[in-house]
DNA sequence: AGCTATTGATAATA
DNA sequence: TTATTATCAATAGCT
């Protein structure tokens, strides 16, 4: 769609190449727009030039929800949490800037105004991270508490019924009837588990 | 570029939408290809369909590396920040917020600007309430894997000694009296933990 | 899914 | 970059 039809390969010319990804870049964003309002859905693109920088869009939703609904879909990877959880808050974070930055300039607000939110904008992203970095370090102390003491019961337990163990052992000797058997075996081997647990329901 | 114009607006036929919405993400993923090769760039395409399917590309590079040059791009602006120094300049929410009422009002923008301002700092609480629910979310379902497995692994433990205590039963005699059922009872039972994790309230 | 009339994107150019 | 415009490419409306 141009003066000519063009093969899509590698563009030699690094002038010409640079012109073409600077418009179909252009065009590339346009039409993820124009898709998310169309049909209602939520498009992100994410571009890294031959030089390494990074061009970016979201569309419908937050590049950090798009990101996220990927991750849900691919999430066979549990190895990758920790990392998807970090990566997750600067794209909010990030996302969140963009939000601001988009509707100042909506605003048509005169320079000075956006000079004073962009300050803003810092303090906030401050504040932000600030407010996170707490909130992970309690979270980290509560979770660090709690695995503590579930391990301390278990090993407790643990102990306790190595010790009946070798108590028994020591007696050598046999129980009458099926049904006493079937009795100690009920309660040595415990409640179902799954009412044992009732973890973070 | 079709029998006629079309308005880029929500359609609202439902069949006629989704029609649309399989052209036009087949055209943007073909697009995105086209502009990796003839530029040497790496694109990644994320779509969402309103019924929260998603749909994915990548070309030039894979997609793990291309989500990977956008963090570290959006890390590399949080670097800048320098938290730790900016620690003493903390403003709460509220208090920013007031910063921005009061900045823009200096401002000397018309009250339509203003308007925008107010309604865009609304928007920004939402958000940031919104993240910070989201980050929670994933901190509970890391503290939930984590305590889980643990537990699983010694509870597997507790089975083993449970069912080796009943092996040995079967060659003694059995407990006696009411005292040592009931031990053997508790201990085997475990604790019930409800009160093990009080994250969050 | 295919088929075209049309609109829309863009290659060449300045 | 940005603008212009001749062309090619994508796709809207129908089957």
């Amino acid at each position: 769609m141009g003066r000519r039809k063009v093969e899509i390969k590698r563009i030699e010319n690094k002038s010409s190449r640079q012109v073409t990804f600077c418009k179909r870049r252009n065009g590339l964003i346009e039409k993820a727009r124009q898709l998310s309002v169309l049909c209602g859905s939520s498009v992100a693109v994410l571009i890294v030039s031959s030089t390494g920088k990074v061009y970016s869009s979201s569309s419908g939703d937050s590049m950090a929800k798009i990101l996220k609904h990927y991750e849900v879909q691919h999430a066979d990877k549990l190895k990758t949490l920790d990392l998807t959880e970090k990566t997750q808050n600067y794209l909010s974070l990030n996302e969140l800037l963009e939000t601001v930055q988009r509707k100042i300039e909506a605003a048509n607000v005169d320079n000075i105004s956006v000079q004073s939110l962009i300050f803003l904008e810092e303090q906030f992203k401050t504040d932000l991270s600030l407010t996170r970095a707490r909130k992970t370090e309690l979270m980290m102390q509560l979770v660090k508490k709690s695995l503590q003491e579930k391990e301390k019961l278990l090993r407790d337990e643990n102990t306790v019924l190595a010790s009946q163990l070798a108590e028994m052992g020591k007696e050598k000797e046999f129980l009458e009837t099926e049904d006493e058997r079937a009795m100690l075996l009920e309660y040595s081997s415990g409640n179902n588990p799954r009412e044992t647990l009732p973890l973070l329901k």
